[in-house]
DNA sequence: ATGCGATTGCACACCGGTGTGCAATCATCG
DNA sequence: CGATGATTGCACACCGGTGTGCAATCGCAT
């Protein structure tokens, strides 16, 4: 079927998110298919994983653009941005975690495009006024960014369930240097 | 000799540190040393690893109690812990990037002493008043500890050398809820 | 029922890393 | 010099993952 090729990807995404280091076998296993199987989709581990994460530097993507009323402000876009992204932060975390190791370069590259965006949103909040200085605009949006995912992160390893959009949408705007009374208040508007 | 195995150690540190997957093969050969010599005195990859977070930790584990002038604000001890923990950042790169992958489990039970500590210390700040309650103590101590580790990442990778100590602590201290003349004055203090 | 495409179930060859055994070297200290 | 201990250089067996080839099977539409 063609929609084979879709829950291998699907469960893929979920498996390396957990182990990166899973192999083939663990992933054919997972999507209830033989290994063989998988490698009729994908001739092999590395297109795999470039399948993986091309898709979710796509939904990425999408939703970065989605918030591009570009007169709005950069604190307010950033807010936007991480309430859209947060319900999908655990699908992506294969990017974080396959970042390193083996394939670093390609997923850099495909990372790319879209950290330059967040950058460039970084420094035009630095321009405006509405976020500070202490770091440098590639820096202090790599920072926030991947402080999300380490929330969510936190969140799912130690406790419960999930904290609200609130946590991370306050969090990420406190580290880029937004005052605590217009964080809550930018927070609360998206919860 | 007996420094031939403080050597693979610190050379170990630094090449895992990099690449985590990186084999007894390649810690040898970056040790000026053969493969063979390696396993005398690390029967298994497993120990090596092992030996090597243990080592990490303890030195960790200095810094963090350095500062335990009980009486001191939290905000300031946590700018004290940074401080101290800034120029050795790079070397305990291997704990981050260990904590996933084949080891997790041993790194988590290891590093869980040190990482208690720090939530220890913002959940002092938070009943204090210093810090914010946008997060769990728990949850917002990993994500400030980390943020310091990405900055150090981040500037590494992208771009020459090294921010002041100023970056991570003014940087963390926002994360925390600290309203930015505050860390900004305690960061001065440091630099 | 026939045919077709997707899936399965093996059996392979291959590779790279791990860990071990053992003899040969080398440096050093007495 | 001779002994001792560390290091080397190979050769080996073993394992687990990768990728491939091919015949068998299954489900389904015509």
């Amino acid at each position: 079927m063609a929609d084979t090729r879709e829950r291998i990807l699907d469960v893929a995404i979920r498996v390396l998110g957990t182990s990166p280091d899973a192999g083939m076998g663990e992933i054919a296993r997972a999507a209830g298919v033989v290994r063989r199987t998988v490698y009729g989709y994908f001739p092999s581990r590395a297109d795999l994983v470039r399948a993986l994460t091309e898709r979710a530097v796509n939904e990425i993507a999408a939703v970065l653009a989605r918030g591009d009323a570009a007169d709005a402000p950069a604190d307010s876009a950033w807010a936007d941005f991480i309430s859209r992204l947060w319900p999908l932060v655990h699908r992506y975390r294969v990017l974080v975690v396959l970042r390193r190791g083996e394939f670093g370069e390609d997923i850099h590259a495909l990372l790319e495009p879209v950290e330059d965006s967040l950058a460039d949103l970084v420094r035009q909040g630095q321009d405006d006024g509405s976020f500070g200085r202490h770091l440098p605009a590639g820096i202090l949006s790599q920072v926030a960014w991947s402080a999300v995912f380490t929330i969510a992160d936190s969140d799912l390893s130690s406790g419960s369930g999930s904290l609200g959009v609130s946590a991370p949408i306050v969090t990420s705007l406190l580290l880029l240097g937004v005052p605590e009374p217009r964080a809550r208040s930018l927070a609360e508007a998206r919860s």
